[in-house]
DNA sequence: ATCAGTTGTTTTATTAGCAAAACATCGGTT
DNA sequence: AACCGATGTTTTGCTAATAAAACAACTGAT
């Protein structure tokens, strides 16, 4: 039967990309400059200020930013532990896809920024162990690691996309 | 400086999560019923008929559906494209959580349901060959992932969200 | 003091994606 | 023929997230 349930708990999720990016904003704001104003994540966003406005008062509103006597705005405890968790994610991602799997920074970057709100904290916690395993100076990982890499050179370039899912993983024992 | 121009790549997605599954639903009625019209792709997604018939009829327009002279609705050789790069994605992903990770079925499902589509196709295709190799009969593979899940039931509850992305990567080497 | 620039807000409009409701059509029963 | 059910479409309305434009308020330089 068709996983109906499963794929409506996208829209369900609690933080959406455009969220994420502007309580990061806000994040990187106060690191850089000290403070963090409406046309400062405008501005870092590349969005108008009017939308930025808009989006920030909804988030004062859910209580995730607070705002100064003089409109200079801080995360909240709830905001600042969302960002935390954001951009954990985002960084174990990253690195796996840029130094586990090689591939280039930017692709790494891009990919790992689309996904960092959208993984749940078991799966970002699941595969921070894992790479912190994989890159760790275990004698096995790098031996895996050595192995993994000299065979992704020999790879022919995959022919993407794929025609049979179900053979994707049989390959191997034939 | 803010990664200002990554994150507005999120949008530029050509593929959204919903074109997604009208895509993925068709492809799997045809499997399971032999034939797609747009009421039996508004049930398998739980939507209205009118809600499917719109973003049906977008999709006719962009070439990814055709339809038939009664109202059947087929992929075109670009949706099945689309339809089978999208499935390998969420077939790797989904295995890694579940097989690699031990995350449970339904954990992995969510999450590879969630960022499937919007996976680039070397990042597919790179964690293709990652987990292939990983879950092979190489002696090497097969010692990493045994010390790995050990090393996974002696580990402390991660207590997520984490404060300092930083030292994420840093404890193994104090 | 005036003028320019920056800032924040509001209003209007757009797009994607949904629901709800109205409507027309077709197929089969009775 | 009349009715019922399923189907497909259209219209209206909603929310999130944007742009664009108008507006008010503050800041600083001259």
């Amino acid at each position: 039967m068709m996983a109906s349930d499963v794929w409506k708990e996208y829209e369900s999720n609690e933080i959406s990309h455009s969220v994420a990016h502007h309580l990061t904003a806000i994040h990187e704001l106060m690191d850089d400059l000290g403070y963090a104003r409406v046309s400062d994540v405008a501005r870092a966003l590349e969005i108008t200020r009017g939308s930025a406005s808009l989006t920030l008062k909804a988030l004062k509103a859910r209580g995730l930013v607070v705002e100064d006597h003089n409109k200079f705005l801080k995360l909240s405890e709830d905001g600042r532990r969302i960002v935390d968790s954001i951009l954990a994610k985002r960084a174990v991602v990253r690195k796996f896809l840029n130094e586990v799997l090689k591939l280039d920074e930017h692709q790494a970057e891009v990919d790992a920024c689309k996904v960092e709100h959208l993984l749940s904290a078991q799966t970002g916690g699941q595969l921070l162990h894992f790479v912190r395993f994989l890159l760790s100076d275990d004698p096995t990982a790098r031996q895996f690691l050595a192995e993994f890499w000299s065979k992704l050179d020999q790879n022919e370039e995959w022919q993407w996309p794929v025609q049979d899912v179900d053979q994707l993983f049989n390959l191997e024992s034939r």
